[in-house]
DNA sequence: TATGAATGAGCCTTCATTCAT
DNA sequence: GATGAATGAAGGCTCATTCAT
């Protein structure tokens, strides 16, 4: 069980490719193993079986986040700045990682969870970063006092996700990253008046 | 392929039941017909194959959620009311059918055109309703103008959404419908102070 | 997984057959369903898998093998008669049922033995007959009492399965059940003589 | 393909002990390199494929066996020396190696063409022994005349291969070779009383 | 209508064997 | 000689689907 080998990085992109084209279940090891250009058997140098190249792709996929997402919100300043760079990262992975997108989306919601560890610990990287995000910003006097955390971390965690999903379902023609400032107004500004 | 029968019912309410707790594609045509107390070849006299089982899964889920919705809307006179009956009746729906809602979960956010049609007919429904509740928002003055409404959509249903997610995740174990009022909140509101 | 059906016996005596030839490791399942008549995913009907069929066949050999030992010993008065009996009921079986025969004595050595329980089982049978049969040989004074009677079992059932042995060997050519005369005579004589 | 270099005798001597473990059919070419402590393609090096390994374990077991066997009888002065030191070397034999007693008497049983060869030449070496000692018994006037020869030879294999085969069966956890002794007690005197 | 035994295509996985280094 | 990564044929098993009853 090689990793980290130019192989097991083929494989493993063959994989998402295909995972992204049919869904983990209607894909089979040997059209995998066509995409990568290897012969079938070569596929378990490397992995153990099928569930685990699902698996290892969503631990590299949440490993990239988690770096990607810590650095984020460490180049922002105030509170918004933050949140907006966390969006901005967000949708930016997924825009130049369309098939990672697609897996990603597709199977994090499957109630039958391969991957239930790597996405439980994404869910919980996100989490926290808004947690630190609404503290500050409550402190920065930005973000109002009188909130549910938990709750905003799902409104914001869900719009971005669905602004995802309806990307990857409109056939990734518009851009992604320009969606995040609008995002972040709603997020700050709600869809009310003043006066609401 | 007779509808409507008694027995198109029970396997369907049967097949949502399997579909909930193994996930469509781990789901066999004979655990199917198991639970529903019939032979696996009577399943094929109600349905042209396994896929038309899911397909007509989601049928009577959006249909049904459709009337929810359209009827939730007309109860509500200001848009905040609508709003908020709108969401109300989301998560009602959900918590009141939980194996329902870990398919529509589950298998809407799969890439699999299968079931593309009625989700894109429930997506749209939404959308409808949505844009019309902001419009008379926007008309009545509790709603302000300069929104990007395709995304205010998003905003919205993508969070409601992930509440719902959540809720499944976590074993069902809070109340669902109590999370619609907070809800509202933030939308309307924003998490941003007004200066912000 | 029923049993005892026609198809139940047609594929156990197609596999036995199959083993017999080509040896439990070297059959394969579409060998067995082909010899049988029926198709490959037929046989799970009734086997759980590959080494049930083994163990299966085993089974039923050794019920009948079972069988057919108390009721020869049973036919004859004196120990010797009986003794008699039972290697004319062993020969007699094995001689009618080649196939049998074969995958019994093969997979019965193997180390790897998945079919430890029914050999355990005709294994303390024989060697019950055996005791019983020396038993009553010494209170009717027709068998010496200074014998260590485990060694005596595998004298008798070493010699025959050597003998079953030679005789798959060999093509089967020659007639089995003449030999437990010759056979019965050894053990009791030995082959020295009397000033020996 | 080189032979009798120190890398033949430890691949030799490593799968016959990984046969012993599992069965020559589930033991695999990496098992057997592994307890070498060579790499997979080394093997084919020195032998000409999996069954080779086989076929040149039995071989070399029954070279040995043999030239065993032969010295023993040589240097017993009468029929029954000769034959109690035959059997006495037969067992020790196999006392001292474990390993090939459980190989050899594992797939000896097998219908296996494969082996067929060395089996056979070791069990005509028997043959010819057992024949040799018989005459010269008779000749001696130790053993009786009106025998089968054929039949003696499989009565005294076949009870040692089954006292063997026990040994292996329990463990090894008694002396084997002191069983030569009652075994040829027995093969003398047989069972019966004087009268019998 | 309803049944469920039977089918057989298809997939994951293993492993003997090869060959470039 | 020695290595071990790579190969791909082969086989056990599953399961959607059919059809005779």
């Amino acid at each position: 069980m090689k990793r980290k080998t130019d192989k097991y990085e083929q494989i493993l992109t063959a994989a998402i490719r295909v995972f992204a084209d049919k869904g983990f279940s209607q894909s089979t090891i040997s059209q995998i193993a066509q995409e990568a250009g290897v012969a079938d058997g070569t596929i378990y140098l490397y992995f153990k079986n099928k569930d685990d190249i699902l698996v290892q792709s969503y631990e590299r996929m949440t490993d990239r986040a988690s770096d990607r997402f810590w650095k984020a919100v460490a180049e922002g300043h105030t509170a918004v700045e933050k949140l907006h760079h966390l969006i901005h990262a967000h949708l930016d992975l997924f825009q130049n990682d369309p098939f990672g997108a697609v897996v990603f989306q597709s199977e994090t919601h499957l109630q039958w969870r391969l991957v239930h560890e790597p996405i439980s610990r994404i869910s919980k990287t996100y989490r926290d970063i808004v947690s630190q995000v609404v503290d500050l910003g409550q402190k920065q006097g930005a973000i109002r006092n009188n909130l549910y955390v938990g709750l905003v971390k799902r409104l914001i965690f869900g719009a971005v996700d669905e602004v995802i999903d309806t990307w990857i379902n409109t056939g990734m023609d518009h851009d992604l990253v320009s969606m995040a400032e609008p995002l972040v107004d709603l997020f700050i500004k709600g869809i009310g008046t003043a006066q609401g």
